[in-house]
Formats: structure tokens, sequence, C-alpha cells
DNA sequence: CGCATTTGACCAGCGC
DNA sequence: GCGCTGGTCAAATGCG
């Protein structure tokens, strides 16, 4: 397993992800730990930082391994650099929303850039990466094939530049996802 | 025409 | 050592 740091508790030296736009809410909503409800009947499902576990069961296991794929012979460069971040690894971040769309709307613009079947579940994973230029985030989207109505998104990174669309994010994504509230 | 998505291939780490 | 799996690349394709 991987790390998933804390969510405001970035190690390395990482700021908080306050790029992805609709921490502050979250703050005050403490969503997350309180998710082993089982038969939540729908919304926000929990923020998960150091350590996935769905509450379903499911793996949503990031972790695994590194990245490989960056061997490309030609770029040695590039992998060496990379072969160098991939020992530092960034924070990341996972949660789980109910929602029927897998994208989430966070204000950021992503451009997919893999998908990938993944062991145990019938949905694939998909890999975004933020478009933005000098920006290194990225993020996974899966749905939990044990609850079809789960997605689970990964951040990856902090963003190094202000959300592009700037108003009404969180309200947006309020939108898309019904917000879990702890009982 | 430019940008985003799709998709197969490639690579590396891990478990057996 | 080999096979499996996850993560990424890059060419092809689609769309506005």
């Amino acid at each position: 397993m991987e790390n998933y740091l804390n969510f405001f508790a970035c190690s390395s030296s990482a700021p908080p992800p306050a790029s992805m736009g609709f921490t502050s809410n979250m703050e005050s909503s403490n969503v997350f730990g309180n998710v082993h409800g089982h038969s939540i009947p729908n919304g926000f499902l929990g923020l998960k930082s150091t350590e996935i576990h769905v509450p379903t069961g499911q793996e949503v296991e990031n972790s695994s391994r590194s990245s490989g794929g960056f061997g490309r012979s030609e770029n040695e460069e590039k992998s060496c650099k990379k072969k160098y971040e991939k020992k530092i690894r960034k924070p990341r971040y996972a949660f789980q929303t109910r929602s029927q769309v897998d994208i989430l709307d966070d204000g950021y613009r992503w451009r997919k850039y893999g998908q990938k079947a993944v062991k145990n579940n019938k949905f694939p994973r998909s890999y975004y990466r933020c478009t933005h230029q000098g920006c290194n985030v990225k993020k996974q989207v899966q749905r939990l094939s044990k609850d079809e109505s789960i997605v689970v998104t990964t951040y990856e990174g902090v963003h190094t530049h202000p959300i592009e669309k700037p108003t009404d994010n969180f309200e947006h994504i309020l939108n898309q996802m019904q917000i879990y509230a702890p009982l």
C-alpha cells in the first residue's frame, strides 16, 4: 500500500491541497472518518487519506507499485527524472462520492491519458492529468464494481495554479453528488 | 486545424 | 525467473 497522506497533513513539502478548490468547505463539513455506515443512501462517502479503506470492502487499491512505463529508452533524461520523482511519490488524496458521473467538475481542466481495467472491478480506471502548463497533478477515477454508484477519485499532487473556473466550484460539485451528512 | 480522447503497447514492481 | 498488474506513453481517431 502506498501513502495516502493525511489530507491536511501532507508530509513532504507539499502544501495542503487547497488547490482542489473545494477543500475549504470540506474542512467544515467533516465528512471523512464517518464513512462506516454501510447503508448510506447517497452522497459523499468519504475522504481517504493515509490508507484507503473502502467501506464496501472493495479494493480501491491505488497503491501498488509506482509508475512503470517510463523506461522509454529514448528519453533517458526523462526516465531518470521520473524515477526520481517516483521515489518521492507525491501525496495522494482519495475520496469516494456517490455520483452518476465519473468526472467531478472540480474546476480544473483534465486530460485523460489512460484507462486500465483493474482487477476485481468490472469498471475501468481512468487516468487524468491536469492540462495546465507546468502543473503535474494527476487523478484517477474509478467506479466500484461492488457499488456502481460509488466513484473513487484519487488526486495526486498539488495544483500550482489557480482554479480555472473561478466561481461556485463546490456548489457545482454538490450538484453532481449528494453530500452525505453524518448521522 | 487544434485539442481531447481512445486504445494498444510498453515498462517496472511485486508475488509466487 | 516468470507472470500478473498497474501506470504511462504515443499514435490514431474523433470532435468542435
